[in-house]
DNA sequence: GGGAAGTAGTTGTGTACGCAACTATATCAG
DNA sequence: CTGATATAGTTGCGTACACAACTACTTCCC
């Protein structure tokens, strides 16, 4: 039963298509998962927070306006709604009116925020090294760069009944 | 080139580094969220679900005990727990009593799960094939399959049995 | 054998999230 | 200007998950 590399399209995966697959799987779940507890175990501080800390901080006037920044950090609107509740309770972030909008809003970086993010960065920064880029080569990492810029386009397609039979 | 390819320990992240890193984690959203509802929408079943019909499908008698299904499926236990009482509602599974160890429980497909598994599955395997396989030669898939076995320590347990996504 | 320690699985509880519905503002067509 | 439609963001609600505490059993060691 040895698998072709590449067999037909309604044929189970092979081990070498299996493996890119999976391996993608529990390397995100692994990953994200450590570098969780880790920046929670060093500074009480959860990943998704921290995310957030580095978009805003690097946004021009370091505030973005809450749909560009749940697209930077992969979440839904309600669900960024409310990570920046949470966020801004703690003093990081502070939810500013936009001028040339009345419907929209900033969230914007506050002191005590821009404190927490270059307290965590070099934490988080080593743990992102540590368990990930220092596995690789630069040439390795130069081509897994571009081969996520090949896969993202296609997965933005619409996806509605992409290959039903 | 403002960044170098390696910046130092607590430098921020070159623009290789942060290409190869948050693509991951954009490839990984994407996928996941488009395969589920892909699935959803075409047979009803979460990929969750899907995922656990398939790791209890290569099973040897087509059934597994909790904690290595919770292994397998990426989740903690308690969370497998929930799910297997989900899908067992559904007809899906089935929880049988293990013989040698009374404390532990099978998930045992049963002939519904089979049928549903083997109804979802062609959709599955020809999404996963068109938004990320596709994209990429053997050689790359190699390369990929690759890098993710330097990532992962050695607690992944090499099940040998060449299972189809 | 019998208690200590470990393991399998479930249950209590809290939380983060998405979807759909909603409000408020903006924009566009006539 | 006015009504139709679109967009930004929030809120109601349901769900899926993790962690910790728990039960029940097993294994280990004297």
């Amino acid at each position: 039963m040895a698998t072709a590399a590449r067999p037909a399209q309604d044929e189970a995966l092979s081990d070498l298509e299996l493996g890119a697959w999976r391996g993608l799987l529990r390397v995100h779940a692994q990953l994200v998962k450590a570098l969780d507890a880790n920046l929670e175990a060093a500074h009480g501080l959860p990943l998704s927070h921290y995310d957030v800390l580095v978009q805003v901080s690097h946004a021009p006037g370091q505030r973005m306006r809450m749909c560009e920044l749940a697209d930077g950090v992969l979440l839904s609107r309600s669900g960024l709604t409310r990570l920046v509740d949470r966020m801004a309770k703690d003093g990081l972030l502070e939810r500013c009116a936009c001028e040339d909008d009345a419907r929209g809003s900033f969230a914007c970086l506050t002191p005590a925020g821009k404190a927490r993010l270059d307290e965590a960065r070099p934490t988080h920064l080593a743990a992102v090294r540590e368990l990930f880029l220092q596995t690789f080569t630069d040439d390795e990492l130069a081509q897994l760069a571009g081969l996520w810029q090949r896969v993202l386009p296609a997965a933005d397609a619409p996806d509605a009944s992409c290959c039903d039979a």
